[in-house]
DNA sequence: TTGAAAGCGCTAACAT
DNA sequence: ATGTTAGCGCTTTCAA
């Protein structure tokens, strides 16, 4: 029934415990006999080592935490993508966590992950992780912060300029002449979002006479932003946007459905830009015009970030990695042929 | 540096490691002061259980692992999502694998998996796993499949009728008057695969005078049907597909860019049509017309089959719960619409 | 209600 | 080159 350990090999085998834990570990150190008499006795067992013992024993588990604030969301799988890349070379895996399957969110994950003993943490954070963070350091697990960074520059992170993102944005929209623009996104104590938006607000602070309204809510999926696109319709004409800046594409792409399901025209009636500029944009009904974030780079560098950090611990110096975001023009702005890659 | 063990609670509790232990996992037996002592311990130090020993001693990890295909199709994470939800009721997490990244594949995620002792494992097999699995039940771990069944009936399994789905596919491009049919997917030794094909065949069979070619490769992601769709251009008329099934949304709709970008017109030259009915689908450029699978529900009954053979394994009969597929009705059909849901 | 001690499977220091 | 043994942190009898 139960898995076989190393010493019912070792007793298969007629060889000792130490002996069966070398072929494993160090094969060099083992005669060719009982190297092939052990790998022999582990295929007849079906031997599988047994993770906790080793972890226990060793204190490391070769194992990576990526804690995903949507897993849904394709900039997070890129993210993810490029993140097991990069561990897979270091002969690392990686346990995933989908924060929006846990009620505690974030910090339910990391307390898994400390539990599991991974040796490192990467976190695309939503909420205010940083103390639980400094907790898992001190106890000896480093953290990587991805799509974000951290002021007091403590952790290392990987992230885009969002500040500039958002200059991106207002600029293109600005340059097309729409003056009653609307920044739609999530909680702004999320610090992404909170970027996006200044660089939002601070670009449009240089046009006299653009207005600029600010919606937000605790969710940035594409349900959140049909409801936002629909509601526009039952406004007063004088006080709906020429122009939205949705946080994400996932939004963006509900606010343009809900919309047109309401008779707007995008972008002739409301121009609309996105952020991420995920795979499903660019192939959208009207192709979203976005801020390209370099998400599966990111993934890769962050854990490479990590992989270091976890190797020479003592050496350890916080580095900021800040990628330019890219805009992305495609019809949802006025693109006429939308065929931007 | 490294974390504070359930030893260093004790001492600075002045009480026994088992009653910290006791704390941990039956309050009730312990008195209200001791309580609250190792409770304030435990937070001054920042403690935190190491699974890795508590595994070792117990057995049960209360871990579950997911081996996926490809974590960037919103059909894989939509199945993720229903497993997570399931899985947390239940006291589970879940250790998510995607074996894209991987150049052992779902194989390596099985040891991975078995390494690290979950209680139970899900897969969506693409390859020949079921050896792999008997032995992983045979050391005492169990296996739901999702999104085929086992014919040996030795596993249980939730599934669409991948038949069903290839007819209800046939049928309707059929009924649209087409008569050049295409089909296009990945590698036919993936069960899911060979079934979709078989019932779209069947279907065709009763039909004279429709022709049938099929289209198979090793990938089945959208830049692959991009490639199969600009393809079609370079070939004699009279080769050319009026319609085309692809055996994935991801698929079709990497053929229709194709298609558009070569300059066909879709559906009115060609029609398309997936399978699985991602979120995307609907929003597409031309919004495709799909047979749906219910992959937030596959995933969650998958879930609760696993988590209920963990509970009893004595009494276990494998399960094969069987999904109807729908077909999605879209405008790269012909819905002049294209507004259905 | 609490504590002492054995042992889960593995590795690494030490001995042979 | 191989074997013996202690111990990683935890849970769980068994005794007190």
């Amino acid at each position: 029934m139960s898995g076989a350990s190393i010493k019912d090999v070792a007793a298969l085998a007629r060889v000792s415990m130490s002996t069966v834990s070398n072929v494993l570990n160090n094969p060099q150190r083992v005669s060719a006999e009982s190297r092939d008499r052990v790998q022999r006795a582990i295929e007849q067992l079906g031997f599988v080592r047994n993770a906790a013992a080793r972890q226990l024993r060793v204190g490391s588990s070769k194992l990576l935490g990526l804690a995903l604030i949507n897993i849904s969301n394709p900039f997070f799988t890129d993210v993810a993508t490029g993140v097991e890349e990069a561990a897979r070379e270091a002969g690392y895996s990686v346990l995933l966590g989908n924060s929006a399957s846990r009620p505690d969110g974030e910090s339910g994950f990391l307390e898994l992950f400390e539990k599991q003993q991974v040796d490192g943490v990467l976190i695309v954070p939503s909420g205010d992780v940083l103390d639980k963070l400094d907790g898992l350091r001190r106890r000896g697990t480093p953290a990587v912060l991805i799509d974000r960074v951290d002021d007091r520059r403590a952790f290392s992170s990987v992230s885009t300029d969002d500040l500039a993102g958002g200059r991106l944005a207002a600029k293109h929209l600005l340059s097309l002449g729409r003056r009653n623009l609307w920044f739609i996104g999530g909680l702004l104590s999320v610090r992404q979002m909170n970027d996006r938006l200044e660089g939002f607000r601070g670009m449009i602070a240089n046009y006299p006479g653009v207005s600029l309204r600010v919606e937000t809510g605790a969710f940035v999926d594409a349900t959140s932003g049909l409801e936002y696109g629909r509601a526009i319709a039952s406004l007063p004409v004088d006080q709906r946007p020429d122009a939205i800046f949705a946080a994400n594409d996932m939004l963006a792409l509900g606010v343009i459905q809900g919309l047109t399901a309401t008779g707007f025209r995008v972008p002739q009636d409301v121009a609309v830009i996105g952020y991420d500029d995920i795979v499903f944009s660019a192939a959208a009904a009207i192709p979203l015009t976005s801020v390209r974030q370099p998400s599966r780079r990111m993934g890769s560098t962050a854990a490479q970030l990590l992989i270091d950090e976890i190797a020479d611990p003592h050496n350890f110096r916080p580095r900021s990695i800040v990628y330019e975001p890219q805009l992305i023009i495609r019809a949802s702005t006025g693109d006429p042929k939308g065929t931007t890659p």
